[in-house]
DNA sequence: AGCTCATGTCAACGAACATTGACATGGCGA
DNA sequence: TCGCCATGTCAATGTTCGTTGACATGAGCT
């Protein structure tokens, strides 16, 4: 996004013609800008200057905008995070991640948002239905197990979502008791979420 | 959208010189399509055929893209519908509200979808900060009432949103048992976060 | 009726975009 | 060293968009 410092990096460092490397940098500010800009205000021209290709070469090796977007969406999601979570703390670490600023885990903070901003474009969300089901929700579910599995993984899917779409509305860190109560709350959501005994209400 | 009954219809109701009236029209076209597709994929010249205006007169009347939508989304807030909600039996009908078939509550959801829209937008979100607070953020503080609202409504609030991405994600609808567990669980979030008493973990 | 101004229509502009095919060139095998 | 093909570059095309100013027209007033 008009960083001069990146047209630097590209002059100085100009790559060997590797059609392989070539590829693997567009697809790396693929996924960079999609996931920042969502789909429909990425320029491919914008892409290819952060990888310090040309727009030409999108096309020869993805073949298209759209399948470029397909390919990077997918490649976010090749390995999911939740397996290494340690159950115990979950909740509440998530919850406090959540709540402070958008650059404590920033590689995972990345990744939803570009589900988030591909699942909310009119253009990019019918093709997500399958790739929400495999490498979204099916990963939660098996990791929440338990009975009802599906049903709490779409709430607890759903729930994440917002509390990613609050972070990226508000600007301003939470603080003192507001900070306190709001982990609270949202560690209580997804602590009962993972049991499969409903809360006596 | 390609419709052709609105150009028949427009042809057919064509509206006599009336400004106020032209542009309440443009206006409702506009909230529409803004709500359905987000500032970015939204045409001015969709809206305006919608409206049965032209696209000139939406600068006349409006300014520009930009200001049409904040009027829009202005608008599309005017009257909130919290207050007028049975406070016993508001989680479980809303829960199952967002379970079952966008088309239950078209207004509502209409508006909130609205909000969304302009969340997620990177054009958009930056105008979002202070209408949030005022119109949305504000009279869920209120409604809730009690200790730490401020806390809890911005918890309610992302939840609310979150459910409403995962329904627009979710093409097919819940069925059985899987929308039982959904809706009880949904309820249950919003209950909790009805009382200003923190459930024990 | 005639004038006039609010209201509506139209065509064009310039920018941004994805896409495409023609062209240049560097590295590698013969 | 020479030639060829993969790789990279460039310019052009067609489309869509927001915006703009010039022009037409109808309703209401004198």
């Amino acid at each position: 996004m008009n960083d001069p410092a990146a047209l630097v990096r590209v002059r100085a460092n100009p790559r060997k013609r590797d059609a392989e490397a070539t590829r693997a940098a567009i697809l790396a500010a693929a996924k960079t800008q999609f996931a920042l800009l969502g789909y429909d205000c990425t320029a491919l021209r914008d892409i290819a200057r952060e990888a310090g290709a040309d727009v030409a070469l999108v096309k020869r090796y993805f073949g298209g905008k759209e399948a470029l977007f397909l390919e990077a969406l997918k490649a976010s999601f090749g390995s999911d995070g939740l397996h290494d979570w340690d159950r115990a703390s979950f909740a509440h670490e998530m919850a406090t991640m959540l709540a402070d600023s958008p650059h404590v885990d920033e590689a995972r903070t990345h990744r939803f948002q570009f589900l988030l901003r591909a699942a909310t474009s009119p253009t990019t969300a019918p093709l997500l239905n399958l790739l929400i089901q495999d490498r979204f929700l099916g990963p939660i579910r098996d990791w929440l197990g338990g009975a009802d599995a599906e049903a709490r993984a779409r709430v607890f899917a759903a729930s994440y979502i917002g509390f990613l779409v609050e972070r990226l509305i508000r600007g301003e860190a939470l603080l003192g008791r507001e900070r306190d109560v709001f982990i609270d709350r949202v560690a209580a959501i997804f602590a009962a979420l993972m049991s499969d005994r409903e809360a006596a209400t």
